[in-house]
DNA sequence: TGACGTAACGCAACAGCGTTTGCTTATTCT
DNA sequence: AGAATAAGCAAACGCTGTTGCGTTACGTCA
């Protein structure tokens, strides 16, 4: 079961390396894949070898830069690899295929009912899935399903909450495995969204926080360029952070809870004041874990993302007036309302990468 | 500078990991070493020949436990190295020697004069090391200070706060290096109290929050195994978390912020308001990274340890009804007094260990 | 036009990791 | 005493990245 020698390890992790470089976009030379990964240039031409022999990148020309034999360029092959990724919430099913670079190739959205059984969901997300296999080009990796609520990563099962929920301890992934005959990965929304944030800002968010707005308040972090799942795949349920004692009344049965402060303010207009509550929470956050970056993201805060930023970056300065070493850019998420079906797609791409992930496929 | 290559660093994690079981206490076997590193027992057999040749373990004899040879146990030789640790506040300095399982065999405690300056600050810090240089056996690595406050590790300077403050942009760890002649690291408490914790209960916390509280309020974690250091080294900051909006007033100019609802309270003999603030803190914590367990440390702490970790359980119970899976261990610090100096110490001792740390000798 | 310097690159030998295989050693059981 | 069992050692192996040296392809200058 466990990969014979460490020495695999070694050199997937170079590759996987390698491979978040070129996502990038530019085509890069051996000189400068050495210098990002600390390593002698021949070491990245076999590095190179090995990614070229499996199709994941190519040659890309090549450059004269002065005297001497000209810089060979190499390239990513986007078309190379893919992957499904699903957004499941109560009311719809966002589905996405990405392609190695973890860029966007084809999108749906359907609705689902209300209170949908799960035997009846499980044929929903695997139509889904069946259909958009159908789209994009290259070798098709899996499916990464993220979803709202308790997960436990490990198993695949969604663990639910204690009020009424037909969903509640469903073995999502292993069915879905046995429906569509494919490796299937099942996530937290919030920890998909940071996944598929860092693929698309490479290199940028080692130290990050990623604020999403849905139906609920989360937050995922990613702290020296690895991302938090906790001891029990729960990180992230900071919706339920209190704000303000003796405030709102929220459906966890105690009052002044962040995500029903946020939505109240909402319902009723203020913005304002949703974006203040956002704003506490994220420079706590910023306390606590130190990140350099706070990204917002999710369907809630598009339409109110001007005002919500400013709030958040003036709490942070205000904050941190004493530490004026310490400089957080606040920032939107680059992926729109795909954000949470492209990061559970990217996730399906990690393993490709050889980095550990819960995808876990049939037999 | 970098290592030749990444079999050494291969190695150096596999050298680290067998000391951190031997430093359990017990003999071990090379079956048992073997299971929880999970390579094969020819391996082990090389990797304590390497830690053997260095002096840092040796035989500890064979049984019998049936038919066939006897198992060879292997231990820890604590003797063979030490580090002293300094834990630096505004009136005191408390002194520890840690051996190489960081057990302290050593310790001392000087009150220092309010508002020293620099210059005489280091003397006296380094007249400290002097002292305890002399106690304990094996060889001496270094020299570790953990400091309340923001710090940067990297460079070793203390960076201060604007208030008027004598230490303010001191290089202290420049300074002790040209004044001792030997290996300083700098770090802040919060973080040197969990590294000092995670040497005691070895392996137990992998996810775990260590809340500190000493003057001011601190929080360090340690995710996945990982001790949080942040994008700036200046996590653990979650003192000035606004619990109580239009709270009592802070010395950072807002209201409500953890640190002066906890100390206010104190003051007024509130002790149960306190253990509030704390556990609102926690339980917050909780839900954002999901660690499983959740230490108790600091000065200021142990006259009240019991209301406060009651109140601590008791939020997270109520809290976390909705997610019955999710148990979180509360305890109290098993370092007393000692903490942060003895945390200190071992960041020292983990360079042995082969781990990065940033410790910085002479030349 | 041709010799020379320069820079990128490939091939081959090397060091070091853990693994595998086979043998040796030390104990208990028959 | 002899067989069975379990632990440990030694050597060969596969794999990494590194090192050393030769090859290729370009610009420059006589």
């Amino acid at each position: 079961m466990r990969p014979s020698t460490p020495l695999d390890r070694v050199a997937g992790a170079h590759d996987a390396a390698v491979l978040a470089v070129a996502r990038r976009g530019e085509p890069v030379s051996r000189a400068d894949l050495a210098e990002a990964l600390g390593v002698t240039p021949q070491a990245i031409s076999k590095i190179l070898g090995r990614l070229m022999e499996r199709g994941l990148m190519a040659g890309a020309g090549s450059i004269i830069s002065g005297p001497g034999k000209p810089t060979t360029l190499y390239r990513i092959v986007p078309s190379s690899r893919r992957a499904i990724g699903l957004h499941l919430t109560r009311t719809r099913v966002r589905g996405v295929v990405a392609d190695l670079t973890g860029e966007v190739v084809a999108h749906r959205e359907i609705e689902i009912g209300h209170r949908q059984p799960v035997p009846e969901l499980i044929e929903t997300l695997a139509a889904q899935a069946r259909e958009l296999s159908g789209l994009g080009e290259g070798l098709l990796l899996g499916v990464g399903v993220g979803m709202p609520g308790p997960v436990d990563v490990a198993s695949g099962v969604y663990r639910g909450t204690s009020a009424p929920d037909p969903w509640r301890g469903a073995e999502i992934r292993r069915m879905l495995v046995e429906a569509l005959g494919m490796p299937v990965l099942l996530d937290h929304d919030s920890r998909a969204a940071i996944v598929g944030e860092t693929w698309s800002q490479p290199g940028l968010l080692r130290n990050a926080a990623l604020v999403l707005v849905e139906d609920g308040l989360g937050a995922s972090l990613s702290l020296d360029g690895t991302i938090v799942r906790g001891a029990h795949s729960h990180s992230g349920e900071v919706g339920h952070t209190v704000v303000r004692m003796d405030g709102v009344a929220c459906e966890c049965g105690r009052r002044g809870c962040a995500q029903a402060e946020f939505m109240a303010s909402l319902e009723r207009g203020d913005v304002a004041d949703a974006a203040r509550v956002l704003a506490t929470i994220v420079l706590d956050l910023v306390r606590l874990v130190d990140v350099d970056r706070v990204v917002l993201g999710g369907r809630t805060v598009y339409t109110h993302h001007e005002p919500m930023m400013e709030a958040i970056r003036g709490a942070l300065e205000e904050g941190l007036r004493e530490e004026p070493w310490v400089h957080v850019e606040v920032m939107l998420s680059t992926r729109g309302t795909d954000l949470i079906a492209v990061g559970a797609a990217c996730e399906v791409l990690e393993h490709e990468y050889g980095l550990p992930t819960a995808l876990v496929g049939p037999e």
